[in-house]
DNA sequence: TTGGTTTATTACCATTTGTTAAATTTAATC
DNA sequence: GATTAAATTTAACAAATGGTAATAAACCAA
């Protein structure tokens, strides 16, 4: 729990109230490598911090082909916002990819709820927010401009420890390519 | 000017300060089409609240080549807010592609201590944010699963008045093919 | 270790998309 | 309305990627 405190205070002036608050609707959980915390259509009231391990989330298509929006390591937070933002059921699935600890919060009594208790958070997760749009832009501006290759490449910078936990087709899902492909790249690249 | 009363007034109550202090940080911008409102590396203190007509923003790659980041339609945001949620210079070039009417919102006083001023400001922002990663989640999950024509679809469902506005090839460095890809997927179409 | 399962690589061919260039259409200007 | 410029479409070929399948390597359980 301390590291999620640690991640906190880091950002705002971590109160007693607030540390209780979050103490409250918070549970630490040990994962085992394929364990799902969230699956497809399911009501979604709650969010993870990771704290060990990696994670990531991902949507089927069509054809059943997985497609992987986010990995989660150490100091992340993953979820299914789309279900979450929008109150819908959730369309992805999140599952761990290696052996994990993460904090589960509960959301349950609404996010907008708690920023109206605590405005301080609501600044934290706004800060997040921003984060999280550069990187999405980014992460869009790269599949319009770049090969992938040089996906491939600027994936590795963005997560050097990835390679440790994420399967090929993972990444080759990630970068919305095949697996062959992926190492067809890997092969003229070294 | 009444367009952004309006749309504040229908997510918080639009108290006689906060309208003072909108309008203080607004001006409103009648504009060519062909007009470009943010270059690139320069310092960003503004945004863009569209009212009429339609922007769009964009980069150039390496070699020269636009990728369309974003359009902004009728009460829609537009900036380039990786620099200014990151406070950087811009990497983004915003022009207008059709007569525009814009309010511009003047922020060089920081957004953050806007929302230190005006909680209820930045609970809009925030709201902002998450439709935006929503949106920004969808486009990157499409870009992995659907083929080139199914994006196309996508697209003109999603912004069904925008052939009115956009060029071929604007549309085309959005979805991330050549424009005369977009040819060749709009002959087979019909 | 062994045998079986999963994952990764390689190869071959089909399909899609990019590139270059020309032709056509549309729009803008005088 | 004629002329020019800009944008779009079409075509031919090249390059990249996908699909299928076979092989090799890595991993796991008994």
């Amino acid at each position: 729990m301390e590291q999620l405190f640690d991640y906190i205070s880091k950002r705002i002036e971590l109160t007693a109230e607030i540390k209780d608050f979050t103490q409250s609707i918070s549970t630490i959980k040990k994962l085992k490598k394929g364990d799902v915390l969230i699956k497809e259509n399911q009501i979604v009231n709650k969010t993870y911090f990771v704290t060990e391990g990696c994670l990531r989330s991902y949507v089927f298509d069509n054809f059943g082909k997985e497609h992987t929006l986010q990995f989660a390591l150490k100091n992340n937070w993953i979820s299914d916002y789309i279900a979450i933002f929008n109150n819908e059921k959730s369309s992805q699935t999140v599952e761990c990819i290696s052996n994990s600890t993460v904090i589960e919060i509960s959301i349950s009594e609404g996010i907008d709820s708690i920023f109206l208790r605590f405005p301080k958070i609501e600044s934290i997760h706004r800060k997040n927010l921003e984060r999280n749009i550069i990187s999405l832009q980014k992460r869009i501006l790269n599949q319009l401009q770049l090969t992938s290759l040089d996906r491939y490449k600027y994936f590795l910078k963005q997560y050097p420890e990835i390679e440790k936990y994420a399967l090929n087709y993972h990444i080759a899902s990630y970068l919305g390519i095949t697996q062959q492909s992926l190492s067809r790249i890997r092969a003229s690249y070294k």
